[in-house]
DNA sequence: AGGTCGTTGTAAAGGTTCGGTAAAGAAAAA
DNA sequence: TTTTTCTTTACCGAACCTTTACAACGACCT
C-alpha cells in the first residue's frame, strides 16, 4: 500500500531531506512550507498521515493541529524542538498521535510513521452509519431505530443507545462502566441503578425470552447473545 | 471508559510510582515485575494497553513484545533507556506503538497512553477476544467464558480469573500468593482458605479427572497440566 | 511404628454484595 | 399543562465469596 504523507515544515532543507528519504521508503510525499497551506492540504483529504512542525512562520503548529482536530481524526506526528516538554504534552493534549524531537533521525521518523499507520490499519472500523443486522434485529443508525423482524421496536432515546452499543459488541461482554459512558455519556457512580432499569425495560420490549438475549455477567456487565445462525 | 493498563517493569520503586500515578489518573493498573509474568498477564487478564520496560531481569522486553505480537495487537508502549536509538527502532520494527525514554515524566506517559487509546478508541474490541486454547479448554476473554470441548463452563467471576491465570501459566507452578494477587486482587493472609475453595470448586466443574488437571504443589501452589492431545 | 504439626480437600453454613423490578419522584418534551 | 422519559428509592431474592469445621495427608521427628 502506498501511503501518503503530508509534510508541514518551513525549513526547506530539512523538509526536502525528509521528503526525499520518505519517498525512497515508498511513501508518497506532499509538502507544505507553512501552516496555512498545510492546513488546506490536510483538509483536502488526499493524505493518510501528517508530519507537522510546531514552529511555523505563520500559524503555530499547535493551532494547525487544533483546527485539524476540529474536523478530522487524521493521524498527526509533531516535530518539536528537542527537550521542549511543554510543547509535547500540550501537543498530546490537543490530539497529536506522536511527536519526534528535532533534529530527527529519518529512520526513526519512518519507524514511527509505520507504527502509527499499522495501528490505524488495524483499527480501521466499519462504517458507523451503515445498517447492521444481528439475527432478527436490524439497526438503522440513520433513523435511530432498531427493527425486530421488520417491525420497529418502540425504544426511547436512551434505550436505543444502550441496545445499539450492546449490539455493536454482540457476543462479548460490555462492562457496566463502559456501557454507561458510551450510551448514557456519563460515569457510573455507586448506587446508580439507571442502567439496570434500562436493561430491564429493554428486555421487556425485546420479549422476555429464555435464555435472555441480554445476558447478565455478574460483577461486570452485560452481553448480547449472538443468535445461532 | 475505564482503561486498564498492564505495567511490566522490574524496578519496584519506579513501578509503584507509576502505578500510583496512573491510578490517580483514572486507570486500572495491573503490575508485573518480570517478563514471564508480564507476558502471562498480558495474554491472560484483559487489559487495554501495555507499558513495557525493555530491560527486564528474565526475558528481554523486545522478546516479550515479539511473543505478544505473535498472538495479539494489544497496544504497547516501550520504556527504553534514554538515547538508545537502536532499541527504539528495533522496538518499532517488532511492533511497538510508542516508546518513552527513561527516566520518564509520568505526565508524558499519561499523555501518550491517552493519545494511543484515543487513536484506537474507535474500535473498542480491537482484540480483547484473542482466544487461547489449552488442550480441550478454550478461553474466550471477550465473552469472559471458558469452553471445554465447545461446551461453556459455568464459572463464577472469581473462578474464571483463577482458571484463566492457571492456564496462562499452563505447565508451570503458580504460587498461591501470586494466584491470590492476580486472580483475587488481594494479598494471601494466613488461614485464608478462599483460594483452596475456588480450586476445589473448579476441579469439580472441570470434572474430577485422575490425575487432576489442576495439580497441587504442596507448600507452593498449583499448576495446570495440559492434557496430552 | 506412632506422634505431632503444618498443609490441603471439601461440605456446609454465614454473610455480603449484586442485580431485577415495581413504584414513586424528577426532569424534559410536547 | 399533560405526557413521556429518565432517575431514584426500596425491597427481595439469588449468586457467590468467605469462613468454619473437620477429615485426610504428608513431612519430619522420636
Amino acid at each position: 500500500m502506498q501511503n501518503r504523507v503530508l509534510l508541514i515544515e518551513d525549513d526547506d532543507e530539512l523538509r526536502e531531506l525528509l521528503a526525499r528519504y520518505l519517498t525512497n521508503q515508498g511513501f508518497t510525499v506532499r509538502e507544505a512550507a507553512n501552516g496555512r497551506d498545510g492546513l488546506a492540504l490536510a483538509l483536502g483529504q488526499d493524505c493518510d498521515i501528517v508530519v507537522l512542525d510546531i514552529m511555523l512562520p505563520d500559524i503555530n503548529g499547535l493551532d494547525v493541529l487544533r483546527e485539524l482536530r476540529g474536523q478530522t481524526h487524521l493521524p498527526v506526528i509533531l516535530l518539536t524542538a528537542r527537550g521542549d516538554e511543554t510543547d509535547r504534552i500540550v501537543g498530546f493534549e490537543v490530539g497529536a498521535d506522536d511527536y519526534i524531537p528535532k533534529p530527527c533521525n529519518p529512520r526513526e521518523l519512518v519507524a514511527r510513521l509505520q507504527a502509527l499507520l499499522r495501528r490505524i490499519a488495524w483499527d480501521q472500523k466499519s462504517d458507523v452509519d451503515a445498517t447492521r443486522t444481528y439475527g432478527d434485529l436490524r439497526v438503522e443508525p440513520g433513523q435511530r431505530r432498531i427493527y425486530q423482524d421488520d417491525a420497529p421496536l418502540e425504544l426511547t432515546a436512551t434505550e436505543y443507545e444502550v441496545l445499539q452499543v450492546l449490539l455493536a459488541h454482540a457476543g462479548s461482554v460490555v462492562r457496566k462502566t463502559d456501557l454507561m459512558q458510551w450510551a448514557l455519556g456519563r460515569r457510573l457512580e455507586a448506587y446508580d441503578r439507571t442502567l439496570d432499569m434500562h436493561i430491564s425495560n429493554l428486555r421487556k420490549k425485546l420479549g422476555n425470552d429464555d435464555p435472555p438475549r441480554i445476558e447478565t455477567v455478574r460483577g461486570l456487565g452485560y452481553s448480547y447473545r449472538v443468535p445461532a445462525v
